[in-house]
DNA sequence: CTGAAAGCGCTTACAG
DNA sequence: CTGAAAGCGCTTACAG
């Protein structure tokens, strides 16, 4: 089945092909009667008439999809949240969002350019500078970096860490302990946290928080525990990196009959389902992953649109504090 | 900055376009002195050739993408796992996986054509027909329909649910239940589900399981617990949809003090990895989700590559359970 | 063993 | 208000 191609519209429609091309775009229609736009378009639908990417990209030096790196990252619900948000948001632009995983080995942006053509690529982490070096010189914006603290940070991590801070001193708590993730792929957020919540718990004039570092592993949560409620100091709260973890430890802390939130007192980060679930329902920070997917939308169709203007700031997702029962 | 060209290469090395095309892709090496081709290699590199796209995907009217339409589900670790799997395999077979989430009122057939121009197109769930349809009449090669029964099911769906049963049986148990999802978007999988739960116990000579439903409230898992336990023949164990709940329901069954697994044995689906974290841990069914997504991407080239020779026998991914401490 | 040339489907100045 | 024509970068028969 040969495909169908705007020279046929043309041909069948009785005009020009530049003239398909014109109402296909919505472009130029001043110059076009309805007359022969309503033609075209019956023409188009009845042929089933789909215009090429390719020859529309080859044309036009830039295509409409806008490629998105996910980072190498464990999977969460949250970032899928936001890739959905983003999706919908891009989609209503007149972008489509494609995601890639990168594998192993690949050259991000030899293979990008090469299999994608993308208008714009946003990347979560941090790109190796020198693809997105190729990239720019390409021609083809690049937002990156929004896990990092700067500009186009998605999410204020340093709040995040300060928020849960803030939350647990107006409980009253002073001994705060700060339980970090101890993988590596989450250390650049990790790393952001933990200076909020130093930076909170001095700006309050508490004690420097402990940090202790777990993995996701009975035996570390265990540990965690004993670390927590154990020795000259123990602590009486503890913000925690994430909900997977906080309810890892809410779960070794009630094994050990360390009573939550009377001997410690937990909040996680995330809002995961099961935050709500368990006995007692955690207390967490939650992000406008949508908001900011929003906003990260806008500022890309700006960036690919008028490449020449400087981007109005950007808002990062709004945080808010879910206050249930173990904080 | 303009972009360097095949044209510009063949200029730089002093020999044609055509040289070019067939040193970078491989074909008529043969025909090619080795000095002719490390000249090309070398001047390719050193002008920073990338091949575009656009061009090669117009004139061969195939690309190197295959599009994979991630379903509106609750998001899961899982489907992450899956899909990080895919894009390896796919990688290593010379294809990008790119992934994305069809918003409302995306014309998936048409708007996937027009951006993607994919090679192959993958549905977890199922594509519209329509769609199908007319990705299939222009030459794609669609498989879809990866979560429903049938030849190229990537897990089978009907057969975790009697592998719970048969785990919770085996533990001598006759009074069992299944809990399901009341979520419609999770519809396709439950159903299958509770038929091979019913399945099971009809073979093993059990009664019909009772089936419960529940949401992702703790309400619901309160009272999942209460019409479990209760009543004149109460359950003795229960399969469950899936972790969260399961979770939701071990927390549950704790508040109102059903010891787990003496009074309630519990068994999940999918491994999350806060079922290894949670006290008592929680039994499970894990599956191969990575062996599945290398046979999806054996399965993928194959269609690509030879599409008039049937497709060799697809293999699901393997199910095993997880045995802890919940049943 | 290599090159000249056509053409994939589109868009866009330009001419009328 | 509309059309003829060039050309985006590539691949691939075909000729030499």
């Amino acid at each position: 089945m040969a495909r169908v191609t705007s020279r046929d519209v043309a041909e069948a429609a009785g005009v020009s092909q530049a003239t398909v091309s014109f109402v296909m775009n919505g472009r130029h229609l001043n110059r076009i009667t309805d007359h022969t736009r309503g033609l075209v378009l019956r023409t188009a639908k009845e042929l089933g008439y789909v215009p090429s990417a390719s020859g529309r990209t080859l044309k036009s030096g830039r295509s409409n999809v806008v490629t998105c790196i996910v980072p190498d990252m464990r999977p969460s619900e949250a970032v899928e949240v936001f890739k959905r948000a983003l999706s919908g948001a891009l989609a209503n632009a007149g972008y489509a969002c494609v995601f890639v995983h990168p594998a192993a080995g690949l050259d991000v942006a030899a293979d990008l350019w090469k299999y994608l053509e993308p208008c714009a690529v946003v990347g979560l982490d941090k790109l190796g500078t020198e693809d997105a070096r190729r990239l720019r010189d390409a021609g083809t914006p690049v937002v990156d970096g929004l896990l990092l603290p700067g500009d186009e940070q998605i999410i204020d991590q340093h709040e995040i860490g300060a928020l849960q801070m803030r939350h647990l001193a107006a409980l009253g708590h002073r001994q705060i302990a700060y339980a970090a993730s101890d993988e590596a792929s989450e250390d650049l957020v990790t790393d952001q946290r933990i200076a909020g919540a130093r930076d909170a718990c001095e700006k309050l004039g508490l004690p420097e928080p402990r940090i202790v570092r777990l993995g996701y592993t009975p035996e570390s949560a265990r540990d965690a525990v004993i670390q927590l409620t154990d020795g000259a100091a123990p602590a009486s709260a503890v913000a925690v990196f994430g909900d997977v973890l906080a309810l890892a430890l809410l779960a070794a802390a009630r094994a050990r009959s360390v009573a939550v939130p009377a001997d410690l007192a937990i909040i996680g980060v995330d809002d995961i389902p099961l935050a709500a679930l368990s006995v007692p329902p955690l207390s967490t920070i939650a992000m406008d992953l949508s908001g900011a997917a929003h906003a990260l939308a806008h500022h890309l169709t700006h960036l690919i649109q008028t490449p020449e203007v400087a981007p109005p700031a950007f808002h990062a997702g709004a945080l808010s504090v879910i206050d249930r029962q173990t904080a």
